[in-house]
DNA sequence: GACACTAATGACACTCAGTGCCGTTGGGAA
DNA sequence: TTCCCAACGGCACTGAGTGTCATTAGTGTC
């Protein structure tokens, strides 16, 4: 949930160079928002500010929505590839915790950014919705992992709940991080996952006992 | 997460009285967008085919992506009410089954209405990625219930995660609901909550005894 | 039946996101 | 230098959503 490396990557030589790249773009984004808001930003503001076209910006990126995202494909790619590649002896709740942690590290130099990216994700509720559009893909890795680990197909309801499930102890957790700013967000995943995983077998029992008794 | 009663409620007979209703207006855009496609659809077709102004229609519903969810308000209200008026002896599990499986009834009238409503509200982007602001309200209806339940903050990892689960069995229950197309929707609910109330606590002791042995 | 009150309606104008089109720009290769 | 090609940016257009305001149509009163 980062925003990546730059675009320079290895561009074949060929044709007018980019003038920008989506990080920085980005960037210009994440500021204006949190200075003026959300809904106070037009597309204009961030072109000007980015002395880009208001055309270019949306070569860039398809919607306003997707500016604070940067570029999540290549990080989704990377999730995936670490949890195939995961040793079979780990217990499954202990790979996905893993590879979860592992995939919210972001770069220091990012830190500022990250944290006005979340509080804009979480918070503004336009961008709150189309956040589904990205955990969707998200989910997909997860159940994706967990159905070949259990041997299910991924459209089993087990999957797909543990899919929402986890995106929904990484939401809390990054709630958590947001509020009391203390703690550093990799900890209170790696918590959060860690306490799930010891208490989402007793959690259900623990209330049918309480009933019962 | 259905279209509701109409609005015809007990007006204070004052003023003008209303042309339509939220579910007129609803009914027509769900046809429409099932034949052209809801993005091929525009605000002028769905207003001129139910008769009304354009901008009647938007004093009727806030967005164009509301359009297919009727009135949602009431319904969580009556599943909150349902949710704190049950016995205590009850495990938590089968109260949530019982709340949501009522929740998700829907008078025999919207049956063909409620197919079409879902069929968009899980395919088309716009419209899931919208219904995560609708389904915010819902899972904070079973964080309440699950926290004082478990006499825990609303805003703890259990409540939460244990919210974000439950949608996520409905969710599946409507994808596969919506696949075969034969079996009820409310035993697809049913059938789901009990089959994660019985596997979620061995569900990961399994991944964790396949590990280890 | 005329009048007053009130709420729903619809027409108009405006902002802004997003798209298609097309001529321009500038870096690398021949 | 010239050619090639991708990135750029301007322009015009569509469609969602909003503010404003005059009009319409019920209800109760005289």
């Amino acid at each position: 949930m980062t925003l990546g490396s730059e675009d320079a990557v290895a561009r074949p030589r060929l044709g007018r160079a980019p003038s920008t790249t989506h990080a920085e773009i980005s960037h210009v984004a994440l500021t204006l928002f949190m200075e003026r808001g959300f809904d106070q930003t037009t597309i204009d503001d961030i072109a000007r500010e980015a002395g880009i076209g208001r055309r270019t910006l949306f070569r860039y990126f398809p919607s306003k929505n997707d500016l604070p995202w940067g570029d999540f494909g290549p990080l989704l790619d990377r999730m995936r590839e670490q949890l195939s590649g995961m040793p079979d002896d780990i217990p499954m709740m202990e790979q996905l915790r893993i590879a979860v942690v592992e995939f919210n590290r972001v770069p220091e130099e990012e830190w500022p950014y990250h944290r006005r990216r979340m509080e804009l994700l979480l918070h503004v509720p336009t961008l709150l919705a189309h956040s589904t559009l990205r955990y969707a893909s998200w989910r997909r890795v997860v159940a994706e992992h967990v159905a070949r680990r259990l041997e299910l197909p991924e459209q089993d309801l087990i999957p797909q709940t543990m899919a929402w499930t986890c995106l929904g102890v990484c939401l809390a957790a990054y709630e958590k991080w947001l509020d009391d700013g203390a703690a550093p967000l990799l900890d209170l995943l790696d918590e959060a996952f860690r306490l799930i995983d010891e208490r989402i077998d007793t959690k259900v029992v623990q209330a049918h006992r309480g009933a019962r008794g």
